[in-house]
DNA sequence: ATTTCTTATCGTATATTTGCGATGAACGAT
DNA sequence: ATCGTTCATCGCAAATATACGATAAGAAAT
């Protein structure tokens, strides 16, 4: 059989299944767009423009939190909220380079795409 | 307290959570490099190059199928699956203004940001 | 010190995802 | 007609994700 089944998946992706698992969610991919406009930006605010409750919320951003795309730090009683530029960038580097890769092997490899 | 709760997601962002789903597995990230770089491929051979159980692959393309990003057609007794190049297009473009977007945002609003 | 405000976390319930063995369906070859 | 090949689907188990009310923790204000 010699199957190669144990060759595992890669480091780019773990890092990009990750990275759209953080996204796999509109109140996510909402949240970051928020924060986008607002530059900062306290919890209680994102609650307010999403349709979910409190606690509901605070976990999303948690997860965010978790993949790096934000920053949360806290400020007297709030917790200012803030895009980790450098993450998303980051991000989207890797996502670029994913989706490149993929049409430019399509290109070469279709010639006979019957459609 | 006039909550605007109502305001449920836009198909956008609906459109890019579920793309984002469909990619938050590192299955599913290397099916579609693999498509990319095969063409087109029997299921079989998928499963050759990835440490999981055909029953398991078949899921995972079932999910690439479900959101348009391949297509798969029955060949006979095997079944031949490909790419869905415009489909692919098309996530990525809506992903690529998702993230202009936020970046442009970023720069007009972060004038403070304390790194 | 008590109250208020804001947010994280704890339970808990439900739903979805992931994974696989077993089965079944479709086809080609014998 | 039977066999082998290929793949989808079923059934099941375990793990995650989603959602929310209730509670706790922290700081500011009184």
């Amino acid at each position: 059989m010699a199957k190669a089944k144990t060759d595992e998946f890669t480091g780019d992706e773990f890092f990009l299944s990750d990275t759209a698992k953080a996204l796999s969610h509109p109140a996510r991919i909402k949240i970051l767009k928020i924060l986008a406009e607002m530059d900062v930006c306290m919890c209680g605010e994102i609650v307010e423009l999403l349709p979910l409750a409190q606690a509901t919320v605070s976990q999303h951003l948690k997860e965010l939190k978790r993949v790096g795309l934000i920053k949360g730090e806290i400020e007297g009683p709030k917790t200012c909220y803030c895009i980790n530029t450098g993450a998303v960038k980051k991000a989207y580097e890797q996502i670029q380079k994913y989706f490149e890769t993929i049409n430019k092997e399509c290109i070469r490899s279709c010639k006979t795409q019957t459609k």
